[in-house]
DNA sequence: CTGTTAGCGCTTTCAC
DNA sequence: GTGAAAGCGCTAACAG
């Protein structure tokens, strides 16, 4: 056997030799799985790969093993990702477990198949999509993988899904305003195509049925601070008790148009926001809103990783409960 | 040859075989370089490939090339990377160049090095470094590459760094406060400890001194939001006529302490933060403050990754100028 | 231009 | 328990 050219990396055959057994050898008493090595060998092939300061080729292994412990994350654009402590949590929690994580900004889906073709993000274990812009059959084939949980609301016959179950937490949020005495309300939404913003909508509605609330506006914004400010400004806006709003960011546009207004003892309205962003920690926007517990839904998000089985069965769909955060702005 | 399994991806034999061709002709006709093939030839690989729904195994292909195209991002929190613009389109020209990102959270830096050598990230093209928690040295020796770009601003003499010129914003900064006839400031610092914060500390106050700035007092918080409301509301407060903070958080926990007292016309001191967050979009917190040009930062990344050579001999070191800018809290 | 051949580094049969 | 050998899928070197 040639002699190592010293300023390349030891492979295991380099380690076999040192330890004086076959690569066979050496590659089982470095395997993390229980696999027959008697105990003097695996010892000397340790010793010998420490020695020798041994790092195995992750590639070169993933070429017949066939998993690379690599995850990938979904994004539209960064700013789903919002929500920072989520996301923070989720990658240490899955760094965790032993993988690491591969973005994928999806962005315009314009060229992504072919990017992601490109790339090692093709040979991932599982993807966990936060991004709308495919549904699951879509992602499942972009992928080569079955692996897919959808986390953006969407829903599949064959992909698991995890979505928070919003109706606890609307409920609460409506049941406050009705405590409080509010019989009119108005509803800001975000894009209605969405299927989950037509659910929140519609357990909106049905909530402030149940309590006797009037619906006098509905108005559509798109989610973003912005529209929240435009519609406020709007001559369609109109101020009822209750202001329900489908995203912090847009009642922050609500709340900043209406500041004067809402900063007194005689409040105009009570506002109420969805998401619970960490936005809320600033003093300046005390929005009352809706949130869920970050760490059951990681937690789950693990499980689909670490434990397949539980949502091998098809469409499985857990729902994490919401909960209504109280603030000032109600 | 054995017929293919239907359930298979197919390989590359695959298509040499069904365009008729040997397996080299195949691979240097799917080939993204420039390879000598006959058009004729090229054209019926093509077909095949094609036709088999052919994808190629990127885990087979780095193993001869030595490169994955993938580029690691390091930080220490997501909170590093507060700044969702800049993360934005630093993963989408990434991604732009064929790149894919691979995302390292080091958080406690303990078990870290074991971690990486578990995973894909071992073998990434470059690392981009904007965690403190290592200097140039061991993230080399971590990702067992050279390619390493600090971007914490840490300086090392072997690695190349990208770190805003600050002294052109600051500058700016305290003219402006000076043109206003400001006589007296207050500092509000981050952890002094680091080598980054001496210089900011270090340029405000030579700029204070050239205008004939009394700095009356100098208040050390963390750069958190909190840490600003707590100094503002400490014992140890003084409204001098300007008050610079190191960070915009800490401004925007200066500013909802002293609201009231900074919203009037006579307002009580001008505030001035630092990095320009994108927080500044909500009309609560106009906060002037530095940023610096995202565009030419990420070009200058882009730079390192793509042309290396201009950055081979060494410790190089690029700066990005900052700038002012102003808004109604100065 | 083309095909053969030899690997990349590792794991896994399959006999012993 | 062990080792020889085959092979994961691909690219590169080398003759033609």
């Amino acid at each position: 056997m040639e002699p190592r050219k010293s300023d390349d990396q030891p492979t295991i055959a380099d380690v076999a030799e040192l330890a004086g057994v076959s690569r066979a050898i050496a590659s089982r008493a470095l395997s993390s799985e229980p696999r027959p090595v008697s105990a003097d060998k695996r010892e000397r092939v340790l010793q010998a790969a420490h020695q020798l300061g041994y790092k195995p080729n992750l590639l070169a292994r993933s070429l017949t093993t066939k998993t690379v412990n690599l995850v990938a994350v979904v994004v539209n654009h960064i700013h789903d990702l919002s929500d920072l402590d989520l996301f923070d949590l989720l990658i240490s929690e899955i760094q965790s477990i032993g993988k690491q994580v591969i973005f994928v900004r999806v962005g315009s889906a314009d060229r992504i198949e072919e990017f992601l073709r490109n790339g090692i993000a093709y040979h991932v274990d599982a993807a966990l999509v936060f991004s709308d812009f495919a549904d699951a059959a879509t992602v499942r084939r972009m992928f080569r993988n079955d692996r897919v949980l959808m986390l953006n609301g969407m829903r599949d016959a064959d992909a698991p899904a995890i979505i928070p179950d919003e109706l606890s937490g609307i409920a609460a949020a409506v049941a406050d305003a009705a405590g409080k005495g509010v019989r009119t309300a108005t509803l800001v939404t975000g894009r209605s195509a969405s299927p989950v913003e037509q659910t929140r909508i519609a357990h909106y509605k049905s909530e402030m049925r149940r309590h006797g609330i009037e619906l006098i506006a509905e108005l559509r914004g798109d989610y973003s601070y912005q529209s929240g400010r435009a519609l406020a400004a709007s001559s369609a806006w109109r101020n009822a008790e209750a202001v329900f709003c489908t995203s912090d960011a847009m009642a922050m546009g609500v709340l900043d148009v209406h500041r004067d207004a809402l900063s007194g003892d005689a409040r105009a309205f009570r506002l109420y926001g969805f998401d619970d962003v960490t936005l809320a920690e600033y003093e300046a926007y005390p929005i009352s809103s809706i949130g869920y517990d970050k760490t059951v839904y990681i937690k789950e998000i693990l499980q689909f990783l670490t434990a397949p089985d539980r949502f091998q069965s098809g469409g499985v769909l857990v729902q994490v409960p919401t909960y209504f955060v109280p603030r000032s702005s109600s």
